[in-house]
DNA sequence: ATCCCGGATTGGAACGATCAAGGAGCCAGC
DNA sequence: GCTGGCTCCTTGATCGTTCCAATCCGGGAT
């Protein structure tokens, strides 16, 4: 039907076969071929199991295009990624986006990458959409207090926010998210356990709400388990510098066994001022970070680290998508994951 | 047209517009909206104008099946992430891929992701392909002795390889890739410039490729400046805890006074040796990592490396693939790019 | 023998864009 | 006044699939 021949020199690709190209050689309608790959039960055994031997023989894919035209839908979901940030711990976001992929290909969808702008926070998801390019969008930016979220809402386009709506307490959307606080207590504890009583934290500066959750997090199990707190906590920035600055002081004012950081990042800093100090991380001053970025895990003293459950969390996100498109009723708006302890040589 | 209105107790959401809906509102024909968003020049400028208002006005975009099916494209990329592989350096494919997104962007393409799989490595391609769903490939991972290319190339599917064919050495297919020999020699010289004379080699074993070509730059430098090699060079996993052994063996043996490594990772056990042994890297030992990770950018001591010039990978790449597509001439079949060297404190 | 029923299958239309021709309208030239 | 050549725009067909309504067919009830 639409085969091509060799022409001039080389050859033109030949054109795949089409709904028609199998339905001739199955002997067929082409809506019994549509039948057989979409809704088998239809068919008569015998003839299901011709078509499918046709559509074998010849290699058949239903074209993606002209299914997307007439379905209204595209299998695609789309991921913003955002400028990259040297230095900082968004290598984590390779374990989130492997799993993402994985999961979504099992729910037959494929992940779309575009292009974020930061002056235009808006700007890729509007044109996706209104394209029809893709079917929903993973939105993983919410912390930063950007509009995507809201936009997204009022457009009516589906999509499942990874991290709580922290400025939008009555937002609706489905969201997924791991729950810091819940992480930093049980490093907390971890140490307390150790039989540590003077814990430090360092964490981020005060206009963080996560900054805020994680503290809350050692704050809380600090008081469960009647520990002083006054003098043990700094807000700095997220760098290696602020860091090592922040543990110096820490060290020589209030005299910490022990410190809980808001990030890997910080971790690394206090481990250096530990390295200055010729304090030994473990046996001297025990450390925790968070994140269980790569850093921790090939540092030579292991870090201790608080470690998200990305792969669950990409897994919920999917399934939050699939009911989402499927027109299910919407279910429960947000889902928290609990982290866990990766513990290394350092506490 | 194909508005749609208030049913039940919500709202459907209302269906972009059309280019039939925005010609009735310009007054002219479908076809005109057509050239007047890809072939701006065949309209006569007030009736251009007008056109764009309409559009404007009701915020017309292009739907993509609909195009795509009528042009026989996707305008999409794909590239396929293999299955996550902790601790080592694959996030440096985060710059990769980002730099990748941007570049694909701007020549009007989007990044499809889809799932890798060991036992079928082609599997995922072979879908795509058929369905027609992207219109071109970008591959990472020919190094393995992987049989993509070669299998892409016999379905004369276009695709840019990041990563010579090392094993093909008659593949035609375009290739873009580090020259990793110059990044080695790039460290030795730089080692020798500052009056190292014992130099040793911490590399990978003998199948691989890449590392034979980054051991043959450490060993071209050395010879070049007529340094002795023997009793300096090693070969073994690639971990920290390899390259730590190989560290203390060459030290015990032939008191080499800097190290040159095949990654990253190999340089975090040279540093775990340093520190058990209580040498300060870059003042009593000098060492040189590869890639430029994360790690060696947040380590305390802060890591020389050598970077791969990925961004300009990504763009190499993007250009290969838009001549590839254009149906122009196939230009150079490979692109070698020479990687930088990150210097640090600990060199 | 006829009628009806329901499962299996079919042909026409539609999704929304671009391609390939085919007009209007205008001006110059004979 | 007719033709020819432009420029600018329009009309019908088409890409490959799924939706929709209609048709076919064999078997049990009338």
């Amino acid at each position: 039907m639409s085969r091509t021949e060799p022409r001039g020199t080389g050859f033109i690709p030949v054109s795949p076969p089409t709904l028609a190209d199998v339905a001739e050689r199955a002997g067929v309608s082409r809506q019994t071929v549509s039948n057989a790959v979409n809704n088998p039960d239809l068919l008569r055994p015998d003839t299901l199991e011709r078509v499918r031997e046709a559509i074998d023989e010849m290699g058949y894919s239903p074209n993606r295009a002209a299914r997307n035209l007439r379905t209204r839908s595209s299998q695609l979901i789309g991921l913003r990624v955002l400028p990259a940030q040297e230095g900082t711990a968004n290598a984590m976001m390779d374990r989130f986006v492997h799993t993402l992929v994985g999961t979504s290909a099992e729910a037959g969808y494929h992940v779309l990458l575009f292009a974020g702008d930061n002056d235009d926070p808006v700007g890729g998801y509007d044109h996706l959409l209104r394209a029809t390019a893709v079917d929903a969008f993973v939105v993983t930016d919410t912390y930063l207090g950007n509009p995507q979220a809201a936009w997204l809402s009022e457009q009516r386009a589906p999509f499942v926010a990874f991290g709580r709506p922290w400025d939008q307490p009555h937002a609706t959307h489905p969201w997924v998210d791991v729950d810091g606080a819940a992480g930093t207590r049980l490093a907390a504890e971890h140490l307390i356990e150790k039989g540590h009583t003077r814990i430090a934290w360092i964490g981020w500066r005060k206009d963080s709400p996560i900054g805020e959750d994680r503290r809350a997090g050692w704050l809380g199990a600090m008081r469960d388990a009647g520990l002083a707190t006054t003098g043990l906590a700094s807000r700095v920035e997220d760098t290696v510098q602020s860091g090592a600055e922040a543990a110096a002081v820490l060290l020589d004012e209030s005299a910490p066994t022990a410190f809980v950081c808001a990030s890997d990042t910080l971790a690394m800093g206090v481990l250096h001022t530990l390295w200055i100090r010729q304090l030994a991380p473990g046996r001297d001053i025990a450390v925790v970070g968070f994140d269980d970025s790569q850093v921790a895990q090939v540092f030579p003293v292991g870090l201790t680290s608080v470690r998200q459950p990305l792969e669950d969390v990409a897994v919920a996100i999917v399934r939050a998508l699939e009911t989402l498109l499927g027109h299910l009723p919407p279910p429960a708006q947000g889902v928290l994951l609990t982290p866990t302890l990766a513990i290394r040589e350092s506490s």
